[in-house]
RNA sequence: GGAGAUGUAUCGAAGUGGUCAUAACGAGCACGAUUGGAAAUCGUGUUGUCCUUAACCGGGCACGUGGGUUCAAAUCCCACCAUCUCCGCCA
């Protein structure tokens, strides 16, 4: 949520934002009614100290003995009053409070103004593309070949977008949970979460998927909860509503946690193998970072995301995404795309954003510098680090060799246990 | 799932319809006095948020959350949430 004294002071700021987002967001209506509420507000105030003033006088009166029949009937209809206008105000509260949620955060200054993901820029590269003196196959079939990866009886059991990972897939899957999270924790020094995976509304508000995108998440039907769109969610709402210590910050987690998305709106897309799915496991890195620090806090998150990708010897891109390409909740973001052979080019693996204090706002976070300080909002930062599917997918293509079979990376061997995913 | 209890500031805790939410009392914390220095002791200070204002001042709201009753609610009523204890069920 944006700071409601940009919309009073400095609304053309929004405007240019949401122009750049290419978002057609008229934010007129929210101004007029910040106007209303205020007004309303004033008023509503100067009949309530009018009669918290009254309400002290009668037990004085009643003392007395005076006949207090007038100054209730008078007192009653000032109350009635108040419970008006008080209804209005929340009306519109709600109205307002809504409609605040549903304004995306300004992006960074730095951030390329483009109209959608053909104009993200490309920040850096890492090694090339393999070439392959063959003709190398998609991870799907793969899998199928290896019998490590069953599409068919994830839709049997389940529906379309889920797979069975099996024998060997289902480890490579786990190992590669492990080494990120033992990278995370004990190279770059963050802590491990194991979260919950549904959580309430108010943490999806907090993150900022809800209320805007709602079709996108699974909901649970007997209790209202979300299934976790990612660990993102339950991860920054840890210090929902709290005042951190400020020489505590930047305070860095990681988790690991399966992911639910209804992928509404995209039917049709990436229908085949392990890349968009209803379910997938992600690990995440979240961090509640100093406003003055946030961007430096950035730069390291997504070196942090990166150091696995270059540890497991495959070919990456880092690309800032556009204005037109940025995510709702985020200021700046660095997308890290992994060279997939089966689609021919570089399809993201990690999403690394900055979202100011746009998230910390709408879940009030903040902290101290000191203790003599007044609390300030922080600054949150969150990156895939990885998404685990997509990996799984890279690494079964860009390893395989010319016989069918998947050279595990050296990294990766411990875990394995083998040097070689082969046809049994 | 059943029964009972609890929810007040940083923590413990008092307050059961108005004269104690500028929230008693105790602790903590900050500053000061005392001291060679510390402990102990003494003193002073210490909630958040919204509206208004250049600022000061002024005003509103908040006793888990949301409603209701009342001229007036921490206090009475209803619903919900969380925690604890016991019972049942369960990996």
């Amino acid at each position: 949520m944006l700071d409601i004294k940009i919309l009073r002071n400095d609304p053309d700021r929004i405007r240019t934002a949401l122009k750049n987002r290419n978002n057609d967001l008229d934010i007129t209506p929210a101004i007029e009614l910040d106007l209303k509420r205020r007004a309303l507000l004033a008023d509503a105030e100067q009949k309530k100290a009018k009669q918290n003033e009254i309400t002290k006088q009668i037990p004085a009166m009643k003392k007395a003995g005076e006949n207090t029949d007038a100054i209730f009937a008078e007192m009653r209809e000032l109350s009635d009053e108040i419970k008006e206008d008080d209804t209005k105000i929340n009306e519109i509260d709600e109205e307002l409070r809504n409609f605040m949620l549903r304004i995306p955060n300004i992006p960074n200054d730095e951030v390329p103004v483009g109209k959608d993901d053909t104009e993200n820029v490309e920040i850096r590269k890492y090694s090339t593309p393999r070439q392959f003196d063959f003709e190398p196959k998609a991870h799907w079939d793969i899998g199928a070949d290896l019998d490590i990866l069953d599409f068919d009886r994830g839709a049997k059991i389940a529906g379309s977008r889920f797979t069975v990972y099996k024998g060997l897939g289902a480890r490579l899957e786990r190992a590669v949970i492990q080494f990120f999270l033992n990278t995370h924790t004990e190279e770059s020094g963050y802590t491990e979460i194991f979260p919950p995976y549904m959580v309430n509304r108010a943490s999806m508000t907090g993150t900022g998927q809800l209320p805007k995108f709602e079709e996108d998440a699974f909901k649970v039907a007997n209790n209202g909860y979300f299934l976790i769109p990612t660990a993102e969610v339950p991860v920054t709402n840890l210090h929902r509503d709290e005042i951190l210590d400020g020489s505590k910050l930047p305070i860095k987690y990681c988790a690991y946690s399966a992911c639910f998305r209804a992928e509404a709106g995209s039917a049709g897309r990436d229908t085949r193998g392990l890349i968009r799915q209803h379910q997938f496991n992600k690990v995440e890195l979240v961090k509640f970072a100093d406003p003055e620090k946030s961007y430096e806090e950035l730069e390291k998150l997504t070196n942090d995301a990166e150091k696995l990708l270059q540890k497991l010897g495959i070919a990456y891109r880092v690309v800032c995404l556009s204005t037109g390409d940025l995510g709702f909740s985020s200021a700046k973001t660095y997308d890290i795309e992994v060279w997939m052979p089966s689609y021919n080019r570089y399809v993201e693996i990690s999403s690394c954003s900055n979202f100011e204090d746009y998230q910390a706002r709408r879940a009030n976070i903040r902290f101290k510098r000191d203790v003599k300080d007044k609390a300030q909002y922080v600054h949150t930062l969150n990156g895939s680090g990885l998404a685990v599917g997509r990996t799984v997918a890279a690494i079964l293509e860009n390893y395989q060799n010319a016989d069918g079979t998947v050279t595990v990376p050296e990294v990766l061997r411990p875990y394995m246990n083998t040097d070689v995913i082969g046809k049994k």
